[in-house]
DNA sequence: GTGGTTCAATGGTCCAACCAATTTCTGCAC
DNA sequence: GTGCAGAAATTGGTTGGACCATTGAACCAC
């Protein structure tokens, strides 16, 4: 068998103007909010039309790795190398109670992960971001008098950042988006996630005393708590249910 | 403060086109592999330019939702439906060591969940699918005299399928496709993958027998070897380091 | 300073070609 | 009729140029 012949590429010009690019970017050393060159001057450059500049640009900004600002110009949102691997992942939306519960589930696997990761992992810088939002979230919860959806993510994400591995906030992410499509309003739950709030806390300790299974538990608590305020929400509904 | 003020969306022409043509697919009920109008006739029905149209599609061929060919077509690739989540996962310096450990990281978390939820929601006819996919790369294994990749991720997806949760099957799909990128060769180690062969049997027995805990067990010890044989890989690959 | 106005820069859209790969049709030889 | 080579049509890829919409900075009147 004649394997490994890759068919040669006669045309694959926006793939090489990406290539360009990140060389580019790499060289100036850009980073995330640096803004970079006009449209216009890239295809003058790279000699392609604008429009293949904007096709490549396209694809970028598909990947959440550039943010266009029309009459300001072109930035960077993330770091970028040359050698960097894109998996594009779609997910189903279920809108319904089953598809939250199912976010939820991977939540729960992933959180405990990263939470134990944390405990191991998490450097002194990292510790006391973690600390500042969890005191931040505390503040907002004491002032509202109930759980702030925003410095409760912010909370979280600083966990898995400091997990050292970046998947984990990027699925997390995506699972809290698909969660919150939907949900907006809790379901007729007042006081959701209300149960959840101590064990923010719990987890920060365990966090600091190097405890990972500790931390695991703790964050497996937190989840539960949100499995039953999602439950309490379905069975609200279940007089209303559409469709 | 002024908050909840969402700035408004005074042009947005290519998600107009991407969710006009995700309707058409719906209405169509077009599949994967099926063709899609002409980016010209697009153009000339949606009253939009022929370079929206494509700019459009790029979006979604960078998804990997859609293929196009030159002078043939452009062809649906995956199922696409209205109400999609779009996740792309970026792994910066994906091709070394450190990537691919990141998501066997998420596959430690994700399949030892999965196993536990298989081993309580499977019914008789799933069982019976994953014993067959077991017996399969077994038999691989043993005409064969190594651990054979399909066979043997056959067998995985088997239990994801059973967990009851599609969002497993779809995530640990993209982490495996993520590792196997750039693995490809198992960087110099030859019997990648025998320690893990064991393993199989017992998660599977461990879910028979209705043993939630039992299985996560086993499927840490399998994920365990794998990581042991990607450390070997790592340090084979030491001294050739590129860069 | 505050609030407008002007103006250049920049991304967004459109058009009309042409190129390159593919598919389909056509006509000829047999 | 069959088979096949070449022409023609189809379709995505690229180009260049034009204009629109938004932004931001400079400027000006008050």
């Amino acid at each position: 068998m004649t394997d490994s012949l890759p068919p040669i590429q006669t045309t694959a010009r926006d793939d090489a103007v990406l290539k360009a690019l990140a060389g580019f970017v790499r060289q100036e050393a850009l980073g995330p909010g640096q803004k970079l060159p006009t449209e216009r001057i890239l295809a003058e450059r790279l000699k392609v039309s604008r429009n293949t500049v904007r096709e490549a640009l396209t694809r970028w900004e598909g990947l959440g790795l550039v943010e266009r600002r029309q009459g300001s110009g072109t930035y960077l949102k993330a770091a970028v190398s040359p050698d960097m691997l894109h998996m594009p992942l779609t997910l189903a939306g279920g809108n319904d109670f089953a598809g939250l519960m199912c976010t939820l589930e991977i939540r729960r696997a992933l959180e405990a992960e990263a939470a134990a990761l944390c405990a191991v992992r998490a450097g002194k810088a990292e510790l006391a971001e973690i600390e500042h939002k969890l005191n931040v979230m505390e503040e907002a919860f004491r002032t509202r008098d109930g759980m702030s959806s925003d410095e409760d993510w912010e909370f979280h994400q600083a966990i898995f950042r400091a997990s050292g591995n970046p998947l984990f906030e990027q699925i997390i992410a995506a699972m809290y988006e698909l969660f919150h499509r939907f949900w907006e309003h809790p379901l007729g739950v007042r006081d959701f996630g209300h149960a959840s709030f101590p064990y923010h806390r719990t987890i920060f300790d365990r966090i600091v005393a190097r405890d990972p299974e500790g931390a695991r538990a703790e964050a497996l608590k937190l989840i539960a708590t949100v499995e039953d305020d999602l439950k309490r929400g379905a069975a609200n509904l279940k007089l209303s249910d559409r469709k």
